[in-house]
DNA sequence: AGTACCACCTGACGGC
DNA sequence: TGCCGTCAGGTGGTAC
């Protein structure tokens, strides 16, 4: 689930519930998570600090780590998410990691899949340009977008290459291409002005739209295909039989009567 | 530079 | 009901 949309959701439910609090322990049981910084070191950067402010830049988050000034950095994979809660029947079933705060409550970081990551940085900028990530699919005007997009094979890989531009996964890519009225095996570089145009408009409505909706694909709107990405779905737009394909190994849905070649 | 696979994990779902 | 294959919204590695 967690592309920009989702881990944008994340923040703000990070920053309504978890800042500001003494953090007494950190425990991490998924050490394979942990990319470049062990449990240990971990916890006594976090311990007796509290969670400052947060970022986030594509699909990952940064939360500060005020007084230390160092930024734990989370990666949600496939299946990520964060519950916060005090009262233990609250506990999601995976506890990938765990930030217990002075007033009893607990941030936990939960990945079923064991697919995400979590590390620590001296910054969030560096750290995006040590990991090679594209500016912020949200961050773009159309100039940058053209560049980032510019290049070989199909649009829809273009949009998902995080080195490129940030945030887009296999789900937004689908839906941002069906916004816009683009084939997802589309030349890339044989799009026109037009298309280019309407892609990069589409792909910040998409976003921010999908935000405003938490996410939820229940909550979205009723021109959006995502609801719809399943056998015998319906294309909110003309009503016909949506179709998926494999594009750059990944199954991808579209219209084949909006989204033409 | 692309693409095509495989791998990492666990859970859900359809078929038998 | 139970077992089994397949697939899933991410990323990283390999080989062509």
């Amino acid at each position: 689930m967690p592309e920009l949309p989702d881990v944008e959701v994340f923040k703000r439910y990070l920053d309504s519930t978890a800042l500001n609090q003494r953090i007494d322990a950190v425990s991490v049981e998924a050490k394979r998570l942990l990319k470049g910084v062990s449990a240990a070191t971990l916890a006594r950067h976090a311990k007796g600090q509290r969670f400052g402010a947060t970022r986030r830049h594509g699909k990952y988050l940064f939360v500060e780590l005020e007084g230390d000034g160092r930024w734990v950095v989370l990666h949600f994979g496939m299946t990520g998410f964060l519950k916060y809660y005090k009262d233990e029947s609250e506990a999601p079933e995976h506890r990938e990691a765990e930030f217990r705060f002075a007033d009893g409550y607990r941030l936990v970081y939960s990945a079923p899949r064991k697919f995400g990551r979590i590390g620590l940085t001296d910054d969030p900028e560096s750290f995006v340009e040590e990991e090679g990530l594209g500016p912020d699919a949200l961050d773009l005007d159309l100039a940058a977008f053209r560049d980032a997009i510019a290049g070989r094979g199909a649009i829809k890989s273009r949009l998902m290459k995080q080195e490129a531009l940030a945030g887009i996964g296999n789900v937004y890519g689908d839906e941002i291409l069906f916004q816009a009225k683009i084939h997802p095996q589309a030349a890339a570089g044989k799009l026109s002005d037009d298309e280019v145009k309407r892609l990069h408009r589409k792909t910040s409505d998409v976003l921010e739209r999908a935000i405003d909706a938490q996410a939820d694909p229940a909550r979205m709107p009723k021109s959006f295909l995502l609801p719809h990405r399943e056998q015998g779905g319906r294309c909110p737009r003309c009503g016909g039989k949506v179709r998926s394909i494999k594009v750059g190994g990944r199954t991808t849905w579209f219209c084949p009567s909006c989204q033409k070649r």
